[in-house]
DNA sequence: AGACTTAATGTGC
DNA sequence: TGCACATTAAGTC
């Protein structure tokens, strides 16, 4: 854990992301992001910044430099396959509707993950997403055991609000969220001040997830907070974004 | 039993 | 037009 220890953010952002205390946060310096020095040198990895609200608690910082993050979203679009058919299926309020983008799962042998009435058993990993899972490892020091690939070929692409509250999570794992290809926005709604039973009053929480970026989202955000990708009529360009999770093995269920 | 819903749709700005 | 937000109404857990 000490090895992972967040950098206090000491400047201004371009952004306005604020941190637990309310102050703004750093913007990303990108130099010790890569990785390579990280044995040598773990106190200074990444530049991440701190997104806290109440029960929401996330990290983000950029994985990839450009180059390298162009390269590994090439490589994702030739060498991963989506789902079709009954796979890219979900049941939301009693209806079926094909999901508004595609997906898929990659991970571990046995696992298998759940949700809006479809169970989706992962393919094996490949050497691309094993070199992204190797990278988010050696940054936070959390291992993943399968990822979640979705894939939004434009704006109009997009996923509704939703929690990632599955019972096969690990309890209190977090989950990594990589991005590459075009920048989207990204919005948590906190639980109580949606629709009917909303409650209360909670501005939602906005931030923009670009190419070759890292969203840590940590407990218990999950629990409280729902997120969306919503539809950006602009954005022209595919993004691919991969969460990755730590799944409970099927003994332990 | 009751709580929940990774979807589209309609409304209002 | 685009976006934000509430509604939904049937099955699952």
């Amino acid at each position: 854990m000490d090895k992972f220890v967040i950098k206090k953010a000491k400047t201004k952002s371009k952004r306005t992301l604020v941190d637990d205390t309310g102050s703004p946060t750093e913007d990303l310096t990108r130099k010790k992001c890569r990785g390579e020095e990280a044995d040598a040198l773990p106190e200074q990895t990444c530049t991440w910044k701190r997104i806290r609200e109440e029960n929401l608690s996330c990290d983000y910082t950029s994985l990839f430099k450009k180059a390298e993050a162009d390269e590994i979203f090439q490589q994702l679009e030739k060498d991963i396959v989506y789902f079709t058919g009954d796979l890219s299926k979900v049941q939301v309020y009693g209806k079926w509707h094909n999901v508004p983008r595609k997906q898929v799962t990659f991970g571990d042998e046995g696992l298998t993950y759940t949700f809006s009435g479809i169970t989706l058993s992962p393919k094996p990993w490949i050497p691309v997403l094993d070199l992204i899972r190797e990278r988010v490892q050696l940054v936070t020091g959390h291992s993943f055991n399968f990822v979640l690939i979705n894939r939004y070929k434009d704006g109009n692409d997009h996923i509704g609000d939703h929690r990632d509250d599955e019972k096969e999570l690990v309890p209190q794992s977090p989950i990594a969220s990589v991005s590459f290809g075009a920048s989207r926005d990204f919005v948590f709604r906190h639980r109580d001040s949606r629709g009917k039973n909303s409650v209360r009053t909670i501005e939602p929480v906005k931030l923009e997830l670009e190419h070759g970026s890292l969203l840590m989202m940590n407990f218990p955000t999950n629990v409280y907070w729902y997120h969306s990708l919503p539809v950006r009529r602009k954005v022209l360009a595919a993004r691919v974004n991969l969460t990755f999770r730590k799944i409970k093995p099927p003994s332990q269920r």
